[in-house]
DNA sequence: ATGAAAGCGCTAACAT
DNA sequence: ATGTTAGCGCTTTCAT
C-alpha cells in the first residue's frame, strides 16, 4: 500500500509538502508540485481515509436513515442525495430501519458507533431517544419529511398537494371520492387532511367509510386497500391514493374486478415515480420535485455541517399536478 | 469526546487493559474488568472507529458496486445484501457508478481510499485497473453477474433461462420472435445467446433484424427499442425482453400503437420484479431468486474475508419461468 | 517555501 | 495479569 511517505521519498521531499499539495494549500513551489502530482498519478496513490479522519477528528460521513423496504420514490430521492453528498466529499452510510421500535433502537446504536458529520432522514423515526442523541451530540440533521421535531426540512406542501389532486377530481364532476391513505407517517396524515380540505371546500360531506388506511406504501398494500373498499361499497367514482405505488396496487384490484379505468373509476396518485408514466392507463398524479428535494437537502446539510444556519428552518418546494389518462369526467349517472 | 485513555485513567489502569476488555481478550482480572465496564457505561464511551480501523488495517466495511441508475431488481438485491452484511457485523458502503470510464476511475479512487474488507459487485466494471487493484491488494470480491474475471460469483444460468423463455413462446406456436437485448453487460450477451439457442433448437432461422440492442436496462430504453422494432416491421407475434423493465417500456410502446397484449403480440420479461405482477396484463417472466442471490453472496464474501475459500468459484442458482397473462398462443395467421 | 516533530486513538508485541 | 512502547498514515504547528 502506497502511503504519503512513499510519495515523499520518491520525490525527495517531506510528507508535509505532499500533504500541502494534496490539500491544495499554497506556499508550494510550482515545480515540486508538478513533480509530486506526477508521482501520485504514476503510483495511483490515494490518501488513507481512516488516517485522515483520525487526525482531522471527523469522518466525512453522512448517515441516511431510510425505510427498510424503501419504495421507488425514496430510491430516486436517495440516489440524488448520495450523488450530491459524494460531490461535497462525504460518503454516505445507510441506516435501513423497519417500522418498529426495536429496529429503531438498533439503528440508534449503530448511529452512535459512527462519528457522523450529519444525518439525513428519509424515514420517520418515532423514538424520542433518537432525537435526544442527535440533539446532545449536536450532529446536524436534515429531513425530507413532515415532522414536528423542529428539524430543518426540505419538502413539499403535502396537504395542499393532496387538496389539489382531489380538487382535480371534483372539477371533473366526481362527488363520491374515496381515499387510500397511509397514516402511519405524518406526511400521510397531511395528505389525508388535504383530501378532507378539498371536500370541505366543495361542500361535499366527509365520510370516514370512504377512507382506508394502508399499512405500507406499497403496491401490495394498495391492492388490498382497494379490495377492501370495493367490498364495502361500489358507490364511488374516484379514488385518491397517498402514493403512486398504492395507486398501482389499487388499479390492479380494480382491473381484477373488471372495472375500467378511468371510465368506471378515476384515480389520482402521489409522487410521480418513473413507472407511473408506463402504466396502462398512464397515472394522473402529484409530482414531487424529487431531484430538487434531494439536491437541496444535501446542500442544506452541508451548510449546517459548516456552521452556516439558514434563517428559515423549513423549505417548501412546489409540487405539480400531472394530468394523464387515469382520470376523466364523472358520468352523469354517478 | 471520551477516549480509551480517559477510561484507563479513571479506573487507574493502562489503556491496554481497557482495550483487552473492549475486545473480550482474556487475562484480565475479573474485578478490574467489572470496574472498567462500569466506567464505560457511565461515560457512554464508544471506541473511535477511525483509530481502530487504522491500527487494525481494516475497516469492517464492505463496498457494494452498483449502477448509478440502479433498477428495481438491483434494489431488491442490494437491500437483502445490506441486511445480511449488517448481521455479520459489517457496514456497507455504496459505490454508485455510471456506465463510463471516468466514473469507473472515480469509483476506483474512492475504493482505494477506503480500507475495504471486501467488495460485492452488482455492476460490471470494464476497467482492468479495477480488477488489478483488487487482485494486488487481495481484497475479497464476490459478484452477482456473469463475468470472465474468475471472480467468485452467485448467479443464475442466464443463457438457459433466456432459452426457457423463448421456448415457452415457441411452444405457444410463435415463430417470428423478436428480442430486446442489452448487450452492454455480459449477462445481456448470455441472454441473447439463450434466445438464439432456443431458435436453433426449434429450427427457426436467426434473423438479426429481429433483435434490437437497448442502451440501458430501463423502461424508457425498452419503449424506444420497441418503437424501433415496430418501425422496421410488424411481422412478428412475440417479443423476448432481457429484463422486466425493458418489457414494461416495450408494452407501453405497443399499447400506444393500439396493439393488444397478448392477442396481437406476446411478451416475456426477465427478473420478475415486484411490479411485474401489477401490470396490465401481468407479465410472463423468468424469475431470478433475488433473495437467495443476495443472501448467498453476502455469506460467500464473509467466508472469503475469514480466509475460507470454497472449492467451487461460481454458484448457479435455479431460475423459474413464471407464466402470467402477457403470453398466449400464436394465432394461425401469424 | 519546506522540513522536523508531535500527536490523533487505538492495538499488539514485548516486557515484566 | 498488566504496563510500556511502538507504530498505523495523516495534518499541522513550529522552526528554519
Amino acid at each position: 500500500m502506497v502511503s504519503i511517505t512513499d510519495i515523499a521519498q520518491k520525490v525527495g521531499v517531506s510528507p508535509s509538502t505532499v500533504s500541502r499539495v494534496m490539500n491544495g494549500k499554497k506556499y508550494v513551489n510550482a515545480e515540486k508540485k508538478a513533480q509530486i502530482l506526477k508521482i501520485i498519478a504514476e503510483t495511483g496513490y490515494v490518501p488513507n481515509k481512516a488516517a485522515r479522519d483520525m487526525v482531522l477528528q471527523r469522518s466525512f460521513t453522512v448517515g441516511i436513515v431510510i425505510p427498510d423496504t424503501f419504495n421507488v420514490f425514496q430510491r430516486q430521492l436517495f440516489s440524488t442525495i448520495e450523488r450530491q453528498l459524494v460531490s461535497f466529499g462525504y460518503r454516505s452510510l445507510f441506516f435501513f430501519v423497519k417500522f418498529d421500535s426495536s429496529s429503531e433502537k438498533q439503528c440508534l446504536d449503530r448511529l452512535k458507533s459512527e462519528k457522523l458529520d450529519g444525518v439525513i432522514m428519509l424515514h420517520e423515526i418515532k423514538s424520542p431517544e433518537f432525537y435526544a442523541y442527535l440533539d446532545n451530540t449536536k450532529i446536524p440533521i436534515v429531513s425530507t419529511l413532515c415532522n414536528d421535531n423542529a428539524i430543518p426540512t426540505i419538502k413539499i406542501d403535502d396537504k395542499q398537494a393532496a387538496s389539489d389532486g382531489v380538487h382535480h377530481l371534483i372539477n371533473l364532476g366526481h362527488r363520491r371520492i374515496t381515499m387510500i391513505a397511509g397514516c402511519h407517517f405524518s406526511f400521510g396524515l397531511r395528505r389525508l387532511e388535504g383530501y378532507y380540505q378539498a371536500l370541505d371546500e366543495a361542500g361535499i360531506e366527509r365520510n370516514e367509510k370512504l377512507v382506508v388506511d394502508a399499512q405500507q406504501y406499497s403496491s401490495e398494500a394498495g391492492m388490498y386497500a382497494m379490495r377492501d373498499l370495493l367490498l364495502r361499497s361500489r358507490d364511488f367514482s374516484a379514488v385518491f391514493a397517498a402514493s403512486d405505488e398504492l395507486a398501482i396496487g389499487a388499479m390492479r384490484a380494480m382491473l381484477d374486478e373488471g372495472l375500467r379505468i378511468p371510465e368506471d373509476i378515476s384515480i389520482v396518485g402521489f409522487d410521480d415515480i418513473d413507472i407511473s408514466n408506463y402504466f396502462h392507463p398512464r397515472l394522473t398524479t402529484l409530482r414531487q420535485p424529487i431531484f430538487e428535494i434531494g439536491e437541496q437537502s444535501a446542500l442544506k446539510l452541508h451548510r449546517y455541517i459548516n456552521g452556516q444556519t439558514d434563517a428559515e428552518c423549513t423549505t417548501v418546494l412546489p409540487h405539480k399536478l400531472i394530468i394523464r389518462e387515469s382520470t376523466c369526467s364523472a358520468t352523469p349517472s354517478r
